[in-house]
DNA sequence: GTTAGCATGTAAGGAGTTACATGATTTT
DNA sequence: AAAATCATGTAACTCCTTACATGCTAAC
């Protein structure tokens, strides 16, 4: 089951998924990637590397690309094993996979799974917004007279971005479902449909 | 200087500002103002209490509401030095006070503070997003001819969502200025100046 | 009668950050 | 010449979560 730990590796093997790296440009890619809040350090990266390492999830190649002078880089690449892996976490579903960061991860990799699996884990994860939308103002109507203005305005806004981010999955979620009657027969389809882009101004 | 964890700290000061509570209460009033994320558990709230009991911070006081039969529940009160406590980590200014979550609780606390302190907290906030949002749009400027339909939807989203935050800062800090303007001689004023609710539609 | 909520705590462990250590290379 | 960036790693430490422990009361 996955545990919150399993971001990073997660991270990793989606990222090698396109193709060879090494462990600095992980970091770059993944920072650049989930920028938004907390970023990866050095400390936590490397040993989780190690770690895979050992659990054969990936293996070291020989790095073809160091412009000879440089310092060595070590180029990790995913083992078949580490892709049976990162298929078995991306389809799992439950808790932790609808929290803001483990969401964004598997959003960020869903071109490297099935529209089966995303549309479950879309579907979770507007499902699990709209249950906090609803517990907060179910109690929001019994605690209200709040006199702290402040905290209300912090409130107010917190229940507005929720919304709108339900509202972006939902675009999300229809444009998937719109792929799928749009395409017949081919089942692995890279025929460009209807991108996931949503309209500017809503 | 204001370390990652003194978040607890306060925001129980902050909400013990609002009169005496016990544990229990408080643990329900902050998932309720931070709900959208982490939540607190007791096993960091209760060690959190009796640290800040030690300091001098808090004191435990008679619960005169307890209902006789129930069991005896452990109320708490800020001390003076509490309070000088608070004023202190509200006026820090730096990295920490700009990130997200205590960035959220600073400004749920902002009636405890004076405008002053409010409008560096918002303005440090506003600068550290238009930071992240020119580094982000400078980096993808450079890594451009993203492969992946998903990543870049996620990233658009992103952005989107941090533009909208900037407005709702910019809308604020106009807000507290109007006061400013508006309040000629009150220094401490509770004259329920222009709410600092944005409109609904921007 | 049993589930949910009130109420307070402790112990162990996980995940990741900070700071340290090192050194080459590219840009300013 | 200095500063930034490339590049990899380790050790200590912090903070927090999970799980356990306990027991009472209100609602269904």
């Amino acid at each position: 089951m996955a545990r919150r730990g399993d971001t990073i590796e997660l991270a990793v093997l989606g990222l090698l998924h396109e193709g060879p790296m090494h462990g600095y440009e992980l970091r770059k890619r993944l920072n650049l990637m989930l920028g938004w809040g907390r970023v990866l350090s050095y400390g936590s990266l490397y040993p989780a590397l190690k770690k895979m390492l050992r659990a054969n999830l990936i293996t070291e190649v020989a790095d073809t690309t160091t412009p000879v002078t440089r310092r060595p880089r070590i180029t990790y690449e995913v083992t078949e094993a580490g892709n049976d892996h990162f298929q078995r976490l991306m389809s799992e579903v439950g808790p932790t996979a609808w929290e803001d960061d483990n969401f964004d991860i598997r959003f960020a990799f869903f071109s490297s799974t099935d529209m089966e699996i995303r549309l479950r884990v879309l579907e979770g994860r507007r499902s699990r917004l709209q249950e906090r939308l609803a517990r907060v103002q179910g109690e929001l109507e019994r605690t209200q007279a709040e006199v702290n203005r402040y905290a209300a305005e912090l409130q107010r806004h917190g229940v507005e971005s929720v919304e709108r981010e339900v509202r972006w999955l939902s675009e999300l979620i229809r444009a998937e479902r719109d792929d799928e009657s749009a395409t017949p027969s081919t089942t692995q389809a890279a025929t460009q449909p209807a991108a996931p882009r949503a309209t500017t101004n809503d």
